[in-house]
DNA sequence: CGGTAAACGAGACGGTACGTCGTGTCTTTGA
DNA sequence: TCAAAGACACGACGTACCGTCTCGTTTACCG
């Protein structure tokens, strides 16, 4: 009823899964640049015009292989102090993107120029799942009075997330196993003086 | 002493500029992926050998045109309130980013896989120049009291100038006027509640 | 049996003659140096690439235009007297020499440096093809008693072709149109006085 | 008088030496193609306006290099008997030009289209000089009563010549060392049966 | 003996062509 | 109908020489 069940011959759901490991090895190996159509259909063992019977090009291939790849591990036990559990998704966040995949990511996102919806896509799954949980763990904090009153929740996941993702992309500075701790400690006093 | 005139027949200084004009309009009209060596060669009526003669590939070239169609204008003029003053700096710095070129410095950075020579470069001129001005009233503002003692100079940095990139790099939020004063704010008063 | 039948998409028949048509155009018109790649491709209405596909470089275009561009009426009636068929095949091959088009025959026997497979298909094609028909005409002949028994008929082709493609390469003396005839008749009598 | 002695700096009379030797080196090496200004310029430790300012092109130098290189020995001592000294030199001959260098002079001569004076100053140079040595033993022959009487002088050296540069040019059978003997003794004798 | 004229090295420059790579579309054959 | 294989047009790549040019430097001769 739904799908009216198509006639001829079936898609192979082997396919996908084979293009799709090809583009983390190709990711993993040579960032965003070396996933060609070419190279993955070499790899796969697929034809190109398949490859495009199944995605639109080849960002759009590179997305879907991403966004399978990270944080595929769920949270760590919460320990009841949300502030604690924070500084510790944080750390794990650090070094997920520390990895040459992680890297790639910030090419994919860069590269997709425009509001496409692959884009938006992309966004949702990969920015969104980390904030998500910081914004569950900061509403949390919230409701236990561990935050200011009437803080605006999206401004502070920025001034968290936005330090970390640019010391990863960017590389201008050391990303040392403490540098979110310290991060942390300082967005949450502030740099004004204490009055 | 200074430069010992190399011999030779000496570059016409008139080719960079047509070069790089024709990148800062390649650039606003396309975005990064317009700005190719063929294109550049003929809309700067150069000729492409030429082009490889002075840069290395086309990213280099956009690099430089992106680099100097930023931040053209001095650095406003001082009020004498050091935390003002960087309010307005960063307003003007985001202003430049919400610009068409600006988007495309997102790809810039992003494209630059790796630590090649102009990775560093770009980020010398383009992050840190900014960045430069940032440490300087950050540091006029800690010697006049308005900023907590023994603060850490790069991580203050970070937190100021990390939610500003990363807005323009994941384009997950807008950025709005008020966005810097607000971030500014935010990170002055520290999200933790007055004791 | 024959040819299995490739897969895949069939090449398009056109293009081969689109190609070597524009090839002997060009061939006439400049000689070997105006047959490029570039040019064959904007003549003939064909991507770059496509001609790569079809052959390794542009001296095998060149080669196999000027291949399919001689010799391409039959041998002529034959008379029933062998050696007087050879005297007009000689004729006729001064002739298509004498041509143009003839001239770059030179300049592509001699810029095919080494043993290269094309040289050597060349060879085969263009020199052979002719070499062929005089061997035919020389063994009739020689069955027919007007030749000198045991000949070395190789050697003989050499002395019989050899002065022809000499005159051609050097360009030290006209190709006249009796020029065939008597170097046949010397050939056959010889240099040294009857005894 | 002849020369009014033109002012200014004189020409390097080492400069044109170092370019032809250059030019040899290359010849050897890879035949025509390899001598371009470029390397020519590089092996002679010459900048490439200097060889414009002597030669025209590549191909002139390539043509004055190897006039300067062949043949430089002189005839074997003559025997008292024409043709005997004339199978010694055609042996000679074969092999000169069995070397590399005489294997690119084919390219040579096949490369310079058209009647420029070069060519017929090369022409003159590589081929007669052979031409001429072999042109005295013939008439001298011819007045010891060796030769047919009224023989085309020209289109008899071109039956002896012709085969001899056309296998070295084709390659298209071995060039033993009783090549030249067996050849001069066919010519001779002809290849009708002896009435 | 100092001025001038050419030779020379170095390298920039506009051209032209090279041979390659990747794209996205297409046309077959076979399953 | 899907999939494979491969042909094809297109566009860009980075490189190699070409022949010309513009410099600064060097070396002769000639007034």
């Amino acid at each position: 009823m739904s799908t009216p069940k198509s006639p001829g011959r079936p898609r192979n759901p082997a396919i996908r899964a084979a293009v799709l490991d090809a583009a983390r090895e190709l990711l993993a190996a040579g960032g965003l640049p070396a996933v060609t159509i070419e190279a993955l259909a070499a790899r796969a063992g697929v034809s190109r015009p398949t490859i495009y019977r199944h995605w639109p090009n080849s960002a759009a291939v590179a997305m879907e292989a991403f966004v399978s790849a990270t944080l595929p591990s769920g949270p760590p036990k919460p320990t009841g102090a949300p502030l604690t559990d924070l500084a510790a998704h944080l750390r794990k966040l650090a070094q997920a993107f520390a990895s040459p995949t992680g890297r790639s990511a910030a090419a994919l996102l860069a590269a997709s120029q425009g509001e496409t919806e692959l884009t938006k896509a992309f966004r949702n799954h990969f920015i969104m799942t980390a904030r998500h949980e910081g914004r569950r763990l900061l509403t949390l904090a919230a409701a236990q009075g561990q935050l200011r009153p009437r803080l605006d929740l999206e401004l502070t996941l920025d001034l968290i997330y936005g330090p970390l993702y640019f010391r990863l992309l960017m590389g201008h500075a050391e990303l040392s196993k403490s540098f979110t701790d310290r991060l942390l400690q300082l967005a949450l006093a502030g740099i004004a003086p204490r009055p």
